[in-house]
DNA sequence: TAAATAGTGTCTATCAGACATTATCTG
DNA sequence: CAGATAATGTCTGATAGACACTATTTA
């Protein structure tokens, strides 16, 4: 077994861009860096690879986030890798990035605090490293992926009608969606399911509520769903 | 500025899947590992990071290639990061891989020798580490990809005619796809520029030459380029 | 002229998007 | 009832895909 000189190697961590829509806007969830370096500034949850803890990339992030901030049903997939000798003061460090979609509703109230925020990605602070590019390619991986996937449903809890559906798609897209033909598109794609439950305590007429086929994954389909 | 563990790191290496077509076949490049560990295995070309040499993922992805195998025109893009304690015998590893993209007449006649070789993807060798899996990504990658952009015609040089496109992007997306529509739909996208010059040599009628408008990015596109 | 590609035109089923309509709930 | 959403139906323009046709080259 050939031998490593530790020295030569850069630092490796994994950072989460988690998303999610509070009040019509599409806002990242961030945190006030309590230690150097970028003490007191704003920053992605993130942190470094433990090899005798995790298996894998995806499993360090899990780690990572469940330490400080646990978000039950939060949807990741990994984004992108980002490197360099002066993204970190401390030397040449690689950031394995991941976007995380996750509903409002699951983000336990006491989560949001002094030094845990959720920021509108249009109204960023001053962020740690290169944090600020990374949240922009985690908004641009998501609005590309939003009209051809069921990606946006993760902002959704576990069952949602079609006009909840519809409104997130809005947001994501940024544009208006007729919600009839929200309606009949969606449903062709054959990617939800009704749960023969309905909506309750809606303000209006209620309505069915469905459920994602394949939670788990997020689908893309060949069509988009868009409609101006 | 805080101090770091080395002996904590993970290794941290780049490695690129390089496609091209040769005989209608759509293979990457492997060379034979001539050191431990995996001695004597076909391997992506890769390489740990250089910190006092690179300044990004992509330049030590650069860097590696153009040492080991020398492509003019590479088309290289960031795919995905892979990690974990056992896909490298030394210990806890991140791969960045990358996805390239050439045409075949661009790989000098001398690179293909006996440590390096062109392999069908779909008849790959026993490979070292987990690089077929990062090969078969890497391929998913291209197929979902080919139909909504230009990336299929990084196989071919600088100019080409629209026919010899069109067989391209059928190799890519792995079904017919009748000339003439194709030569509608690609034009119609505005990604192509005519050179004024007409094909030579050819066996059959004249056409004439297109580049790329923007030969650096992959354009994508909102409809795809399919017509069974 | 036969074969192959270059290049253009045409037709049709399908679908995105706009919009109308009816139904059903709450306040 | 008024207002809002639920759910379905209808219409039209655009286009993907199929296919026919002519043109131009080489063998």
């Amino acid at each position: 077994m050939a031998d490593i000189d530790h020295t030569l190697l850069p630092i490796c961590s994994v950072d989460g861009v988690l998303l999610t829509i509070e009040d019509e806007t599409l806002k990242v969830l961030l945190h006030l860096r309590p230690n150097a370096p970028c003490e007191g500034m704003w920053a992605l949850p993130g942190g470094f690879v433990h090899k005798n803890e995790d298996n894998s990339l995806q499993a360090a992030m899990a780690r990572v986030l469940k330490a400080k901030v646990k978000i039950p049903g939060l949807y990741l997939e990994q984004l992108a890798s980002y490197g360099g000798p002066n993204r970190d003061p401390r030397g040449w460090s690689v950031s394995v990035a991941h976007l995380g979609v996750f509903a409002r509703k699951a983000l336990p109230l006491k989560a949001e605090s002094e030094d845990i925020k959720l920021f509108p990605v249009s109204r960023l602070p001053k962020c740690a490293f290169d944090h600020r590019t990374i949240i922009k390619d985690a908004v641009k991986r998501l609005r590309g992926k939003g009209a051809y996937s069921v990606l946006p449903t993760k902002f959704l809890g576990d069952t949602f009608t079609l006009y909840e559906a519809c409104k997130v798609y809005e947001h994501v897209l940024g544009e208006e969606i007729a919600p009839g033909n929200f309606r009949r598109k969606i449903l062709a794609l054959d990617v939800l399911e009704p749960t023969g439950e309905m909506s309750v305590g809606g303000r209006k007429r209620p309505a069915e509520l469905y459920r994602l086929k394949s939670p788990k994954e997020a689908v893309v389909f060949d069509r988009g769903v868009g409609s101006l």
